[in-house]
DNA sequence: GTTTCGGTTCTTTTT
DNA sequence: GAACCGAAAC
């Protein structure tokens, strides 16, 4: 046995929660406390206790944090974690239902859909039944309501009336719609991210033997994020750990923000109650941040209803404390935070140590102007996904139209490079074709030349040698594809064409790990860009500041913090404040924020932002900081 | 009837 | 930057 030093690398709270007996356990791990730690030991305890890890099953929320938690245990224990089943909880119904799509009426080489795929679709099917108004909701605004509804497990109608209530929208579209964009689905052989999640869920509901196997494999199971959790995760969970109980699930209630996405703390809160027996850890030894900033992220959530009460307790020295900075607008806030920079760095602080924080991404738009005029290196997560952008769908269409003849949407995709091929030739084609191509038929192939325009058929020729190599590795059909016919397509379409380029030699590159193209087209859709070293090879190794949103910052630290826009009705944001429940995941959000700090938190409150019509539109500070204690204002 | 092009508008949060 | 809309071009 390699004897990991347990004792030796952990604090009190931790080794508890660590060497917890079986049996369910809910560890709360406040920020900084050691959370990631914590569920690596645990795993490395449970393999040194004989547990064979393939039947540890390790559910977590993002691929970043399973890779970095199944790094982290190999480091301990050794190669042996690779059989543990871990991952994302999308990656692991997936895995699953390729097993079992059958039993659901699906072909196991069903299609996965990505947000953009999943929104043509529902814009066909709205377009279809001539639902597509100005005043109607956009395709995105019923994608939400359908996704809520779905791990909610609510009625569209319900969903629809809380968001749409009184706007003299006719509910009952919003539903025929969804019944559209399900059948359409259905008949491509498709799912979108919550099918994966609702079909999971149902393949135990309905299918008693697939679940009782998967119940004797898991020994134990363990959960990260657990305060993040929706209703149909927590019931997939719950099922399979009923019998055994040896659930262990980690989380902070204080750093829920994902209620708009369907998740539901009162899955953590309400933990003790659904496993009688349930042994409970707190960890709230903050490791991370000088106290003067515990003092801003205990104070402004102290008051929140509805929540575990724990308080973080510093570990380190106090410094200098928090600054709450006064600023007239969005300029000059840019300027502050600059010339901040500018200072630190010229300290002799990497500019890698700092970050700016936002509610939206919006908000940093005059900042990412001045930090380009002033030549300061930062880094942005945001817009599309690498997976998501135009030239590597195209790229991809045609896999995945060979994989699932009956995908209508890639084939549209692909079909629509043609030259003389729009929307309405495609559906005419794909009426003709039956709604199926299968691209290995070489009758079927020339069927389709055929309907081709003329002036499109000269294009699809060139595409002959690709589908030679269909049924070799998918790396080499997009080469080919990209060889044959694409880059000529995208050097007259792209006014960036040298970068896209060398983002489809990334794409090749990263293809190559794939022997199987269903498990490249799934990867590609459940994968984000912060998950691969696909986007951007080069901007790791150049110090710069980054830029983030404070959603996307969830679980990391940084030495300086800046959070901008700390106005009231930017940060908390408007927009969030009309539900129901307050403001009270607002505030968690700033806890959040708050939380990354290490030892410098910068906190800007403009008063004021340009509206569109060339006014000006004042805002009040943020209540987060007009809570604070008085010496702070 | 369709496709293509060019100008305009608007950015919450994401597996 | 990309999605949308309306007008020009095929």
């Amino acid at each position: 046995m390699s004897g990991v030093s347990f004792e030796q690398d952990l604090n009190e709270e931790q080794l508890a929660a660590v060497q917890a007996p079986d049996g369910p356990v809910l560890v709360i791990a406040a920020a900084g406390t050691g959370k990631t730690r914590t569920l690596t030991y645990r795993v490395a305890w449970l393999v040194e206790h004989g547990i064979e890890p393939d039947r540890i099953l390790l559910l977590t929320f993002t691929n970043k944090a399973a890779r970095e938690m199944l790094d982290r245990a190999r480091g301990l224990v050794g190669e042996g974690v690779s059989g543990l089943w871990g991952g994302t909880f999308h990656h692991m119904a997936n895995r699953m239902l390729r097993r079992h799509a059958e039993a659901l009426g699906y072909k196991s080489d069903y299609t996965i859909l990505d947000q953009d795929d999943s929104r043509s679709l529902v814009k066909a099917a709205a377009d279809e039944l001539n639902l597509l108004g100005k005043h109607f909701p956009k395709p995105d605004v019923l994608l939400s309501i359908y996704g809520l509804a779905a791990s909610r497990e609510e009625q569209i109608h319900v969903i629809a009336e809380q968001r749409l209530g009184g706007h003299d929208i006719d509910l009952n579209d919003v539903v025929r719609i969804h019944d559209l964009y399900e059948r359409k689905k259905r008949e491509q052989s498709a799912m979108d991210f919550d099918d994966l999640l609702v079909n999971g869920l149902r393949l135990f509901r309905e299918f008693p033997s697939i679940l009782a196997r998967y119940r004797e494999r898991f020994m134990h199971i363990l959960v990260d994020e657990y305060q993040d959790t929706n209703v149909i995760q927590a019931a997939w969970v719950d099922s399979l750990a009923v019998e055994r109980r040896n659930l262990l699930v980690v989380g902070d209630d204080f750093q829920s923000i994902y209620s708009w996405r369907g998740a539901n703390f009162q899955n953590i809160l309400s933990f003790p109650r659904r496993y009688p027996g349930a042994a409970v850890y707190k960890l709230e030894t903050n490791y991370r941040s000088v106290p003067g900033i515990l003092d801003v992220a205990n104070a402004c959530i102290a008051g929140n209803p509805d929540q575990f009460q724990k308080t973080l307790r510093a570990t380190r020295a106090a410094t200098r404390p928090p600054v709450v900075v006064r600023l007239r607008d969005g300029e000059q806030q840019a300027l502050y935070v600059v010339n901040r920079i500018r200072r630190m760095r010229a300290a002799g602080q990497s500019l890698s140590d700092m970050v700016v924080l936002y509610r939206a991404h919006f908000h940093a738009l005059e900042l990412q102007l001045l930090l380009a005029r002033e030549r300061i290196p930062f880094q942005i997560t945001s817009g599309k996904r690498f997976f998501e952008q135009a030239h590597i769908k195209d790229a991809c269409a045609l896999l995945r139209l060979a994989a699932n003849p009956e995908d209508e949407l890639s084939f549209s995709r692909l079909l629509q490079l043609f030259p003389k091929v729009g929307k309405k030739t495609c559906s005419k084609m794909w009426g003709a074709l039956g709604g199926r191509l299968d691209l290995h038929d070489a009758s079927a192939r020339s069927r389709l030349e055929g309907l081709l325009p003329t002036g499109a058929r000269a294009s699809w020729q060139d595409l002959a040698e690709v589908f030679g190599a269909l049924n070799s590795n998918p790396a080499l059909v997009i080469e080919r594809f990209v060889a044959a016919f694409y880059d000529q397509y995208a050097v007259v379409t792209f006014d960036n064409y040298e970068r896209r380029k060398e983002d489809l030699e990334e794409l090749v590159l990263f293809t190559e790990r794939f022997e199987n193209t269903t498990e490249f087209l799934s990867e590609m859709a459940l994968l984000t860009n912060l998950d691969t070293e696909v986007d951007d090879p080069n901007a790791e190794n150049v110090e710069s500041v980054r830029l983030s949103t404070i959603h996307q910052a969830k679980g990391l630290e940084w030495p300086t913090v800046f959070v901008i826009w700390l106005s009231d009705g930017m940060f908390p944001s408007s927009r969030s404040l009309n539900g129901d429940e307050g403001d009270s995941e607002e505030r968690r959000l700033f806890y959040v924020a708050t939380t990354r700090a290490k030892d410098d938190l910068f906190l800007c409150v403009p008063a004021l932002r340009n509206a569109r019509d060339g006014g000006v539109q004042y805002y009040p500070p943020s209540r987060f900081i007009t809570d604070l204690a008085p010496s702070f204002n």
